[in-house]
DNA sequence: TGCGCGGAAAATGTCAGACATTTAAATGTA
DNA sequence: TACATTTAAATGTCTGACATTTTCCGCGCA
């Protein structure tokens, strides 16, 4: 039986897991510097490119950031929201794709968790998310815009909303489920009146956002959610006859 | 200003950056080959280490997979939900710890995904799922049970919520959150009056999605993240004051 | 004919040493 | 003091070699 620890590793990864320990288990800090790539060679008693590969895979992860020079070398990286973000929307991104994540459960999964940021996101709303979402609303609006750019503006606007959630980590969360959708969404040809369906729902939740009234909020994305869906099945059977 | 193509990255970085994005364009398609090291230092005018380099930050995102041997070589990986899972629990973990999210923040966010669930888990839920909801109730129930102990009882009973809504996004999207609170909530001293009060918990919340109330459910979360965020808050006042 | 065994081949994994480049600190000088 | 220069310490890259693993193919043998 395979263990976790996965004994029969590349010296690399068995290096690059003992230094992610360190780093996880805070016996590294933010900001430290790790031994230089020689002096980990000598103390894994391995060669200077195999150290090297372990740093890759960790600076992969962003969890470390190597600066050359005098003084230089690696250092424990503090993660930040955006170098989180890009790795969750790339892995999220290939996970659906590559897993033949149906058009319906990526919806659903997208707007049940749009849904839990929309209390917090009325309650705590600022002028600047308001605004955003508006500026969307009209972009959306204007005729002549190319479906990529229709998605584009939805993911904009639904990034909005739940930025006005003011909770950093549901942002996070939530920027793969959204963004990773759009290569499903972009399958979709949105006519007019699916346009002018959508951005009045838009319109829905904006003004609900803005007046605090969650409730309202939560019906309006829910059936923005049904629409939506009713629009992919119809863009999969279209397919599918073909 | 640095533009988010980085062209003054290290050649082994463009070189990943190649790659990745052959396969994120579906260039590249899941199983397929590689062109061997050798090969790949060729067409990009490098050495094979710079190469290796490359394809390590590659393996490090899951993006690929390497086998050794005749007929070897690197292949596109498919991506699994159980690998995702894992990338998403150390990014999310590390996150946490190094911008010093706040208990409150934390568990806003988990209970505010975990409750996008409920509808569907009160829908959908199976036997199965029950049953290990009820089993990690009764051994919460356990006199002598650590913190720690409890700690991982409770991740496994909302992680049981979470997959009965029968949507692998949001069971891994959700992973990240439920898993990544862990520490935190380990540096909280369960009473044996608040377990009572989570088991309670609990047992409500299992027996609203047994009953298919999701409203009930809802609550029921609702109340159980005020009481933990007010256990966390004592903690953190108790430690303040020290 | 069929079967197993062993070697060849192809690929990754590892090593050693050298050189190039970058960067900041230390040093020297007007 | 302020500025230019040197220098040292690191990472980045290259070359070439050897080790190891795994598959395939052909050979001998029953």
């Amino acid at each position: 039986m395979e263990t976790a620890k996965t004994p029969k590793a590349d010296l690399s990864a068995q290096i690059a897991q003992a230094i992610r320990d360190a780093i996880v288990e805070g016996r590294m800090i933010t900001g430290e510097r790790l031994p230089s790539e020689a002096e980990l060679a000598e103390q894994f008693n391995v060669s200077r490119p195999t150290v090297r590969e372990a740093l890759k895979r960790l600076a992969a992860q962003s969890l470390i950031r190597t600066q050359r020079g005098a003084f230089g070398g690696a250092f424990v990286n503090r993660l930040s929201y955006e170098e989180a973000y890009g790795q969750q929307i790339t892995t999220s991104t290939l996970l659906l794709s590559m897993n033949g994540v149906s058009f319906e459960t990526a919806c659903e999964a997208r707007y049940a968790l749009e849904r839990a940021c929309t209390p917090l996101a009325a309650a705590r709303r600022t002028p600047d998310h308001l605004a955003t979402m508006r500026a969307e609303i009209h972009r959306q609006g204007q005729p002549g815009l190319s479906d990529e750019s229709f998605c584009a503006s939805d993911v904009t606007f639904h990034r909005a909303l739940v930025d006005a959630a003011g909770n950093p980590v549901l942002s996070y969360q939530l920027a793969g489920a959204v963004e990773a959708m759009q290569p499903l969404m972009n399958m979709i040809t949105f006519t007019a009146r699916s346009r002018e369906a959508i951005v009045a729902f838009h319109t829905r939740i904006a003004d609900a956002i803005e007046a605090g009234d969650s409730a309202a909020a939560e019906t309006a994305l829910e059936e923005l959610a049904a629409y939506t869906l009713e629009l992919g099945r119809g863009v999969m059977e279209a397919r599918a006859a073909r």
